[in-house]
DNA sequence: AACTAGGCT
DNA sequence: GTATAAGCCTAGTTG
């Protein structure tokens, strides 16, 4: 295709500029011939030094550290984000085009998950690039059949909704009920700083922290994740407990229970046993802790769109209308409409999604309509 | 088959 | 002292 050619000639300007830097051609999908390469040949020293089983890691995260440091890195990063797309996606998704119906088939599996997720394989759909001038490209070759549309209603922050409703804290919870940016209104409360006067890195340093809570980050993780020093991450994360209560008891008691019970679940009952959560294995145990504070935030994300995806399938059934629901993505749910079908199935997104599960908050979508998956607005 | 890396939510 | 952010799937290399 068009895209796996023009994909093909910028890899192959970058290999001659890396061999070029480096002196040698070798194999730069090798991790190791490319470890070997940075770290004994250029001496290139990462901050944050060794990783993996088998010696000095290359991935993104340490490539970017030593961005500067040599002018092959940057080549380096661009090469394997392109390789990336080419062979997964570009390469790949034409050959899996279906014979009979000329279009793309993926497999939803419906059991593969520990938290009641979704996943989806050959191809794998949930995954599709969406970032970057090429990643949107890609995106855009999915698109409707002839004369249709498609339609995409994804949940607003579903996740962290979830955490409101089931950690209970009443700050968080206030924040969705009064439907402000709960990004910036975090970085309010952990700034001390009025939401007006939040800036674009005290944004981003508080939606890192947001995930991050769902996630179980340390201080640790918190600073290799963001600008911020060892020191002014755990004050951070510190600042951000003393703010909402409630989400530091959610963790605290999901943990106790976890291991009194072995097990922890979603707000349907949805449940994931976690037997290393008792591990002498300091490693291990943690691990599981960190499963035991996600599960049920992720899971009971995935028993809300469930819920709608079903009450949605039998109203659509109910009306015979011929739109198809085609994609789920976690949070966001893609449909193909026939145009005269584009504003009754606006109408029944917008009723039925939001009204899944009734929270201590209030659920809410984005619509989008396009011709193609990378084009909506 | 294991490992490394990287795409998404 | 060591590791440190959840859940997936796929591709390329290595042995």
């Amino acid at each position: 295709m068009e895209m796996s050619t023009s994909l093909g000639s910028d890899m192959l300007r970058l290999e001659k500029d890396i061999y070029n830097c480096v002196g040698h051609q070798f194999n730069i999908n090798s991790p190791q011939q490319l470890s070997a390469v940075l770290f004994n040949e250029l001496k290139l020293k990462p901050a944050s030094a060794r990783k993996t089983q088998s010696g000095y890691s290359t991935d993104a995260a340490i490539l970017e550290e030593l961005k500067d440091d040599h002018p092959v890195i940057r080549f380096v990063l661009e090469y394997r984000q392109l390789a990336k797309l080419k062979s997964t996606y570009s390469d790949a998704l034409p050959l899996l085009i279906n014979r009979k119906t000329g279009r793309l088939h993926t497999s939803f599996n419906q059991t593969g998950t520990t938290t009641g997720r979704l996943s989806s394989s050959q191809p794998n759909l949930q995954n599709l690039p969406i970032r970057g001038e090429t990643g949107s490209k890609i995106r855009q070759a999915i698109i409707a059949q002839p004369g249709w549309l498609l339609l995409s209603a994804d949940y607003s922050q579903i996740d962290l909704r979830a955490l409101a409703h089931i950690s209970q804290d009443a700050e968080l919870i206030a924040t969705f009920q009064r439907d402000e940016d709960v990004h910036t209104h975090t970085a309010s409360e952990v700034f001390g700083v009025p939401d007006a006067e939040v800036t674009t890195k005290m944004r981003r340093a508080a939606k890192t922290i947001n995930f991050g809570v769902i996630y179980g980050m340390s201080g640790y993780g918190l600073q290799q994740a963001t600008d911020l020093t060892r020191e002014e991450a755990e004050l951070f994360i510190s600042t951000y407990f003393k703010r909402y209560p409630g989400v530091k008891n959610y963790i605290d008691n999901t943990k106790r229970q976890a291991a009194a019970l072995g097990y922890v679940q979603t707000v349907l009952g949805r449940r994931r046993y976690i037997p290393e959560i008792n591990s002498a294995n300091r490693l291990a145990r943690e691990a599981a802790e960190r499963m035991a504070i996600n599960m049920p935030v992720q899971g009971t994300s995935a028993d809300i769109i469930k819920v709608a995806m079903v009450n949605l399938h039998r109203e659509m059934a109910r009306r015979g209308l011929k739109t198809m629901m085609t994609l789920q993505v976690h949070d966001e749910l893609v449909f193909e409409v026939p145009p005269a079908e584009m504003d009754i199935m606006k109408l029944l997104v917008q009723d039925i999604m939001p009204a899944a599960m009734k929270l201590s908050v209030p659920l809410k979508i984005d619509v989008k309509t396009g011709p193609n998956w990378g084009e909506m607005a």
